[in-house]
DNA sequence: ATAATTTTTCGACTTAAAGTCGAAAAATGT
DNA sequence: ACATTTTTCGACTTTAAGTCGAAAAATTAT
């Protein structure tokens, strides 16, 4: 009842390591359950399905993710810096093997679509938010906030994520975000940085 | 020699019928050898892999669609009924059941991902340079259009391609579409009909 | 034509990996 | 100490992709 608790974040956090350094596709549940020693009924004691598992896994990775990006929304600091501090929350940690690596490998397609589709579930509200408070100070100016955030996140995931973009693009990127949320040209300049 | 070539495109087509009614995942190359009524090793005598007999298939598909949108190019028609002439054909023929109903399984996460890129591929310079052409006559108002058109499909894909998109989703695609190319608010209202 | 060569076809076999199951062992509760 | 629940085991099943060497069919050369 408790050592189960402890045995399954085991898992998730061996399963994390092996999809994150070789892919998904490549790590069989063999691989999973010899890394950790158990037998192939444990492992099914407590995953329904190797991508059940993935998805356990990308949770808990939102979850920290989300935490460290929730803080950032109670700061008093402005909109940019806030904006800023919620898309580094979201950056991969160079700790081991980026995830970028193997998330754009062409066999991991699924891990990827997954990841992104988690990613922006968790980081639109947070984001709308913090837009909704730029709105208020007349730093934006735009309804449907969370529409607009999406739609500006699905073209950063798209543009960004797989490594080759140019200086061109990252200003029209930040040409876009300006004229999607109605602010003064130049206003976000400051995703320059962040970016590149 | 010759043949050979017939084979294949029957094979394609065959794998296309299986690969739209029930799924890239839920068929196997089984399957498609019984309908084809051949042993295992021919089907492997003509494809690598099953996985590029998908994008074979894709190909293919994206060439009858290329090729529908290419002939409105060169038409002499305003620029607006062009862009939604390519729209439509790469809208999912309803012929048999729609490519949407089951790309959209979750299941399909790497033909939906395959077919995206795809589509993106070869739609962004076809629609690029009917824009190009609006530019010049004064409609739009923009430079990077591969990059904008590029966004606008990405998002495009994301809003509408999951079937549950609201009347408000389409008027912000609206809004940012014609923000995006520097359109005067309403020139791409037509867009709302060709959409819903 | 017929022999030589190339293309196409065959299907049994191999390999890999996910998932099942019933029963044993360990932990927990009474 | 006995009963019940949780956890673990690993051999077994299933499914599906992919291989291979050899036969059959089609092409080409002589």
């Amino acid at each position: 009842m408790r050592k189960g608790e402890r045995r399954k974040q085991e898992l998730i956090q061996i399963a994390y390591r092996l999809f994150i350094s070789r892919g998904y596709d490549n790590t069989s549940v063999d691989d999973i359950i010899e890394e950790a020693g158990i037998a192939k009924g444990t492992y099914y004691y407590y995953f329904e399905s190797k991508e059940k598992t993935l998805e356990e896994v990308i949770d808990m990775m939102m979850e920290q993710e989300a935490e460290a990006a929730g803080s950032v929304l109670n700061a008093d600091i402005p909109v940019e810096q806030k904006i800023a501090g919620i898309i580094t929350s979201f950056q991969p940690t160079q700790k081991e093997e980026t995830i970028e690596g193997v998330l754009m490998r062409p066999e991991n397609t699924v891990m990827h679509a997954k990841v992104k589709q988690k990613l922006i579930e968790t980081a639109v509200p947070l984001l709308s938010e913090v837009i909704e408070e730029g709105v208020k100070e007349g730093v934006f100016s735009c309804d449907d906030i969370p529409q607009r955030v999406r739609m500006l996140l699905v073209i950063s995931n798209d543009t960004f994520d797989e490594g080759r973009f140019s200086e061109r693009d990252i200003a029209v990127f930040i040409d876009v975000t300006e004229k999607l949320l109605g602010a003064k040209p130049g206003t976000m300049n400051f995703l320059r940085e962040l970016i590149g």
